[in-house]
DNA sequence: CTTGACCCTAAAGCTAACTACAGGGTTTAC
DNA sequence: GTAAACCCTGTAGTTAGCTTTAGGGTCAAG
């Protein structure tokens, strides 16, 4: 005799939005639930699970595309190998690395940039800031830092 | 006597497309240039540098908006000080540090996870990967790692 | 004189992951 | 019995940064 929540219940207890379930449910990322008479949304208990686990996907950087495909992995789990979900997670491993690569490199140069700037109340109008942005890079060092 | 570019040439020279500059242009980011008789944009050669500046400060992190900001404190560089300027771009600074801590605490969870995974040609009815997914974290030690 | 490359505008479409709105019906508490 | 709180559907809107489409003019070459 287990409990059945409506979705508002369900969306206290998951803590995302009523209308992120019915979201979800649209996506194929929960299964459509019973309808009472009056056409509610009844879930069972295990709903609570599959949503956590759509929000710890989402933390560890999955798309709902790729969640979606990580439920189909979960449903026929039989069917498939370790090998086929750790492929999944090692190319979304290698994405968030190449992320984190991208970012690195423009904090360099905007680090870069800014240090070089005084940041003092002097008008800005050789603000080495905007001439880094303004000029060819390749000559910065034809640069007279003026600022 | 300056040359003039037709919209084309200029997208050649840039290495963006004919429709970016167009797009940046209603966006207030390049000054809309004159015209010829029949209605094709001609721009002077000074626009291949304001182009070449919105691509640097992509590269760097900015957003359009971000872009469109700096182009007013270019504009009116006296009126400023490199304190706003400097200001901009360590505000800037913060949110990509911002990002590349969130990608490296995901990268470090999926790490972490996919690293337990053997990989092997077993089925994944005891995948790890999945388990850890599905499970609450708080008790991953009672997780027998049968992988 | 026509073909193809180029240019124009305005508006719609794209992706991601929701969020909001319009216009209803249902349940619950007092 | 009525008001608040809840639920429903379907559609449209949001942000960013473009891209595509539709439907047309212009220009240079052969």
């Amino acid at each position: 005799m287990s409990t059945l929540y409506r979705i508002g219940l369900l969306a206290k207890e998951t803590g995302v939005t009523v209308e992120t379930l019915r979201f979800y449910e649209k996506q194929g990322l929960l299964p459509e639930p019973h309808r009472s008479e009056s056409g509610y949304r009844l879930y069972p208990e295990s709903t609570l699970s599959q949503v956590a686990f759509i929000l710890r996907a989402k933390a560890v950087g999955f798309s709902l595309k790729d969640i979606a495909g990580l439920l189909d992995l979960e449903v026929n789990r039989e069917q498939e190998t370790c090998q086929t979900v750790k492929d999944f997670a090692e190319e979304k491993l290698a994405e968030i690395e190449a992320k984190i690569q991208e970012l690195e490199q423009m904090r360099g140069a905007l680090k870069q940039i800014t240090d070089a700037c005084c940041g003092g109340n002097m008008p800005a109008s050789h603000c080495t800031i905007l001439s880094a942005l303004a000029d060819d890079p390749k000559r910065q060092d034809e640069q007279d830092a003026s600022c």
